[in-house]
DNA sequence: TTTATATATATGAAAAAGCATATATTCATT
DNA sequence: AATGAATATATGCTTTTTCATATATATAAA
């Protein structure tokens, strides 16, 4: 996509999965789409379908290693976005906290090594 | 409703026409029903169901004086959304031109007295 | 072959737009 | 004061579009 007007941000992030995706990989600078699947508690097709709109979107870049695949936030992201949600990660860390919690007590993450 | 989330907020500013209404109301500080009509260039019972959108999620608030019914940004938001509506307000001038330059051209504003 | 990830398709639900109409307030007239 | 017109705003209702989920399947790497 690649416009980032107040309107398409919002969108992106409008969905519960979508918000808590971006703001745990803001929060981890990169997570893989197992961390993520573990840290939302959900199917991964689901997790992957809404990484690809976020990836779509331009919030997110994904780079592969090996047989995983670790999304960040966007290198090209407006100033005002990536503000904006640390902005939104400091204000709902409780929010968060199931998540964090899950991701925290993950087996056998993968290293990341690059 | 006064859930305000990530998602919940998002998803509230996840259509042009309320993002546009909501930075235009933080821009202005109090803006009518016929103003933003205006400035946004589209028939009133679409401006009309979007601010009542805004305000059931908690976003803006009312008043009515006389004939007139103003919004602004709800004085129970918290800081974060402020925080973050201004800076995609700094961020995004340009977007909001048009409707700026519609509004400041509109003749016969009503003259807030309160 | 197993593990990690992506995509295709179907389906149901929500949301947006458009149009007509209803309500509330003001103002002019009687 | 009562009536009526004009203005400002809100709300039903219908149609169309968009979105989220589920399930099944495909691809890619080890």
């Amino acid at each position: 996509m690649q416009m980032f007007t107040p309107d398409l941000i919002c969108k992106t992030l409008s969905d519960a999965t979508r918000s808590r995706i971006a703001l745990l990989v803001a929060r981890e600078k990169e997570l893989c789409v197992c961390e993520l699947t573990c840290a939302l508690d959900e199917v991964q097709p689901k997790i992957s379908r809404h990484l690809a709109l976020l990836r779509e979107s331009g919030v997110l870049a994904d780079r592969r290693q090996g047989q995983w695949v670790y999304y960040r936030l966007h290198p090209d992201l407006p100033e005002w976005v990536i503000h904006m949600m640390h902005a939104m990660l400091d204000a709902n860390k409780e929010w968060l906290n199931e998540n964090h919690q899950r991701l925290c007590a993950m087996q056998d993450r993968p290293n990341r090594c690059c």
